[in-house]
DNA sequence: CCTATAAATTGGAACGTTCCAAAAAATAAT
DNA sequence: ATTATTTTTTGGAACGTTCCAATTTATAGG
């Protein structure tokens, strides 16, 4: 007996007739391979029923097929719309993902990445947790690894990051409220802690400036970023400002809090105060009321990742701003 | 200049006044190297900033530390509560996870899965789409795989599956419609192409047949497992039997679907018609009324995967039903 | 038909680890 | 102190691929 078992490429070349060096050359996609040789050799890897070992691929190569996607928290409805998102189309391009989810703690993620560098990961697709050190990230940039923030900036990091036009989200939604007649409009939720609220809070308190007259009223109230803040937040808000008209929440999630909370108060969504949410959820057009919110393909955000993953113009990093949509229903 | 920078073993062993085979032995926690080695190799490490090459080790042993989870439908709230459970109890155990989604298609699957070959994961942990085929899986235990199933039975696959109490859940829940009093109970939602549904509906209905009287009505009608599939079931009931007293949902999202639709009809869920769900999601006890639901413990499902995976038993395939809870809230 | 150039093919070395069988060191038994 | 036994340590081969430099084959130009 020779080998075991195991089919390799000596095993393939010798049944195409040709040498190792050119199935290695097949199964790489070179262009420099004869069309004559390149039928030879995939008739062959057929018959043989071989199966490439990437290990020994990304040993030698140094470089991997896997993409690792660190994600903040996969318990939130909208992360998790955009894993799937992002599995797919990394998938698309050939490649696989490692999937890990830092539970919004940096000091996870940081021990996460640290064991990912094992596997060699050819990058990772970051949304990164509250408390994320810039130079942490620059870090990694450093040792040559492709680093992609998703969602979240963190500022003074050199690496590109892909988020979605947070700012012209919340102007947009607090502009269809203002233009409706909606004057006393509250910003509600979400955490001073990472970067998407300071823009969608921006958006919010730049409209409201913009279009200012003597009866607008700016109120502002944070909270966790779950259903169940959401509807803390807003009795917070009720016993604060009982005469409040309408509400931009800070994503989809606060509003489904907010709702629930004026329900139970006998006040209707919709009717008595206006709300817009953010994100877009599969569920919002299914709540009743529909939810008025902020659209974000989240298939294009992939798509801008798998760019960045693909063009590997290495260390360009440069910021893309994905378009939102706004999506009209009957919640104001 | 010798090698262009990556410190292997070589380098350890060197620091460490060592053999580079036991550098390795202690890497892989060989319990045959003095205590004093283990030492000086532990502190050669820290100092020369060695990164463990995985790539190099798989290809050599012919182990990984990579799982591949093939998950149905990320996009399902219970789906992605057991993905975040598997990653992280995955995890803990030292290995990590590859996440891909099969999106309920077996083709998808399949595909996927020959692709996974190429990367020598370890083990398939699977929640197997719809029309899979036991020789499909099978072949990959055949082949040296190890397969774990979760949620979800293949008859006649010969892999360990480790699936909630479906049956015993659905008894639990219909018995206590049963003792409140209702007695025209419907079995809503569910498709009837997975083992789940089969469990789930037989649970109810040996429990009505169990408690029959003079009164009771037995209801089944099937849907997509979605909100909006729960909404049209729910429809279609009360289109048929408008007197429908109570009913047992396929699951959470069922229920979510039901009530909104009831809501609709000014049906006050709770109080007109009783209602129980199963899987118990996060939101269920938001939810206006709170659910009463099967809680099923996604934690002990992925703890039971965990144990497959290291009590490396190879192929003593064994069925773990995980016992769940009925948990009373307001909704009946 | 010969030469110059381009395109395609090739064998051997290398990637960084684990395995193996054998040697060395430590311990126990005589 | 010597031998038998156990525990540790070790260098070299192997895992299956890609890279490299060199060779062979095909194409073009005169």
């Amino acid at each position: 007996m020779k080998n075991q078992n195991t089919i390799t490429v000596v095993d393939v070349a010798k049944k195409a007739g040709v040498s190792k060096s050119t199935v290695s050359l097949v199964l790489t996609h070179s262009n420099k391979v004869s069309e004559k040789s390149k039928r030879k050799v995939l008739k062959a890897i057929e018959d043989t029923g071989y199966i490439y070992n990437r290990d020994a691929a990304s040993l030698r190569s140094r470089r991997s097929n896997l993409v690792a996607i660190v994600i903040n928290d996969l318990t939130n409805p909208y992360s998790s719309q955009l894993t799937v998102a992002l599995e797919q189309q990394i998938r698309n391009i050939g490649m696989f993902a490692i999937l890990v989810s830092s539970g919004e703690s940096a000091d996870q993620q940081s021990e996460l990445i640290q064991r990912l560098e094992e596997y060699k990961v050819s990058a990772y697709v970051i949304c990164p947790a509250p408390g994320t050190r810039p130079e942490f990230l620059n870090n990694l940039v450093d040792k040559g690894r492709l680093v992609i923030n998703i969602m979240r900036e963190i500022q003074g990091a050199n690496v590109s990051t892909i988020i979605p036009d947070n700012v012209a989200g919340t102007d947009l939604s607090t502009n269809l409220l203002l233009d409706k007649g909606y004057r006393k409009i509250a910003f509600l939720g979400g955490n001073k802690s990472i970067s998407d609220y300071h823009q969608r809070l921006k958006g919010y308190s730049t409209a409201m400036i913009n279009n200012s007259d003597d009866r607008t009223e700016q109120h502002v109230i944070q909270s966790d970023t779950t259903r169940d803040g959401g509807r803390k937040a807003m009795k917070l808000l009720l016993d604060r400002s009982p005469d409040i008209e309408a509400i931009v929440c800070f994503s989809d999630i606060i509003a489904y809090g907010a709702i629930e909370y004026m329900k139970e108060q006998q006040i209707k969504p919709g009717v008595d105060i206006g709300i817009i949410g953010f994100d877009d959820l599969k569920d919002s057009q299914l709540m009743s009321p529909p939810l008025t919110t902020i659209h974000i393909n989240e298939n294009q955000i992939a798509r801008a990742v798998c760019q960045e993953l693909v063009g590997a113009d290495s260390n360009a990093h440069n910021k893309i701003l994905v378009g939102v949509k706004l999506i009209e229903r009957s919640s104001c």
